[in-house]
DNA sequence: CTGGAATTTGACTCTGAGTCAAATATGCTC
DNA sequence: GAGCATATTTGACTCAGAGTCAAATTCCAG
């Protein structure tokens, strides 16, 4: 009999409903502005329900910037699935990254919080470890697909393969993370922060001495061959006409919620 | 007559024995964690008096950010008066940025803070307008470094020196946001965040094509003389013995708060 | 000393996360 | 489909902690 099927069925349906609600209440009003009354309200159901699927409200969001994680491991993995030169592949997964951006432009900000301190231990093992498992999804990809340049003689066997994810990881997240930064953006005049994103890649390989460097191989066949074959779907929010400045984001947008006196 | 001045003395001190202890506890307990009836307690003055100083709990917790951020905008002008190739005193930043790593561990930690949505709105103008100023110096010293070298002749022109600024601040800050993460230490096996933000640092450098490059250059020689010369009060952490790991930490220290009833 | 201004204080308000006993729904048996 | 047991849902309640403000205290000029 299909009754407990459904049931569990049922319960994650509503689980998906709760994080999806609360990831746009999460964008609109931050971490401290998501009220999980409000949250309940919005999803029709009682606060108390809410709190039989995830222990705290740290907990919910974690959840939330999984479910993004997870999409970003999957870009990831068709990423890998490219073939050509070893840095087209790594480029490949640049594009994913960026086209993760574009899918998810707020993620970055709900990856900030999980870096806070003390984040962690409000959440449940149990979401710890998915997100660790998505996380390392990612990783992984990358650590194969470096582990093969320096096997094929792309890329010298200078740093580790792990030092080389480090690098192309630091880069990407400290990228991301910065262009969310009105300040800098005026500061450093950037235009096109995923673009910038994009650039500070190709310096890193470049850096790297990963082959064929920028200037020796026709990296923009590289991209449309990329788009039309991994990315068919996409919309290309890149080709857009220049005027486009995708992401870009004011500080913040919390009504101000101090100042209920009288 | 003199009083008023003491007076305003006298408040100033106060200010920062607030910021003082506000830091040492953020550290500790976290921006959740950090809890203003004890921290009135240890300053041993009335939580109202703190709200003399700050409007806001993100108003201070700015403070305690842009304390920080002076010593390394000091830090940064320091750097830029050593004499070299212009990469030799980008490279004295690059050191003068693991210097406050070492001297402020935790720093990043805050910073991330200062990233998250509805921070800032909640911090008065004044505040807001100090932290920027202390950025600016930061990423005035690189831009004027950036078009020295340019002008020089030993950095391309390819990128505009605002881009190049943002590639450089990106990986630094990437490198350090990514090097707290004890997930990814492990994955990426790194043994000295601090090693691998240099290193990265060298490759944003090489994959600008800065002369003179990593390969063509002692930059170990140079980096002897930046610690004499620059930074001679300096205790080099990265001379320690090999053991010497610096800046590792757990993901937080929050006791659990969480589980009060009965 | 004294009156009045400036500062400090901490008891109080109010918001919102998290709890839990009561209410309701579900499923099973006869 | 009535009766019973179990599972789920609910929302009023608790409690912590940020921010307030009227009273108490300190400071200073005359």
């Amino acid at each position: 009999m299909g009754t407990s099927e459904r049931k569990q069925r049922e319960r994650e349906e509503r689980e998906e409903l709760i994080i999806g609600q609360a990831a746009a209440l999460l964008l609109r009003e931050g971490f401290q502005g998501l009220n999980l009354d409000v949250l309940a309200q919005a999803i029709e159901y009682a606060k108390g329900t809410i709190y039989q699927h995830f222990r705290t409200k740290e907990d919910l969001v974690l959840a939330v910037a999984t479910r993004a994680l997870r999409e970003r491991a999957q870009l990831f993995e068709r990423a890998a699935a490219f073939t050509g030169r070893s840095r087209e592949r790594m480029r490949a997964v640049g594009v994913a990254c960026c086209q993760f951006a574009i899918a998810h432009p707020d993620y970055f900000q709900i990856d900030l919080m999980l870096r806070a301190q003390s984040f962690w231990e409000q959440a449940s093992p149990e979401r710890r470890q998915a997100n660790g498992r998505e996380g390392e999804r990612c990783t992984r990809v990358m650590g194969a697909i470096v582990t093969d340049a320096q096997r094929m003689g792309d890329l010298p066997a200078r740093l580790t393969p792990g030092a080389v994810s480090f690098s192309l990881i630091a880069m990407t997240m400290g990228s991301h993370t910065m262009a969310l930064e009105p300040e800098i953006q005026r500061l450093c005049s950037l235009a096109d922060p995923l673009k910038a994103t994009r650039i500070n890649q190709d310096l890193v390989c470049d850096g790297l001495g990963w082959r064929p460097l920028l200037a020796d191989w026709d990296y923009a066949a590289t991209d449309r061959r990329i788009r039309a074959e991994v990315f068919p779907e996409a919309v290309w929010l890149e080709d857009a006409p220049p005027i486009a400045t995708a992401t870009r984001r004011t500080r913040g947008r919390t009504p101000s919620r101090r100042k209920a006196s009288r």
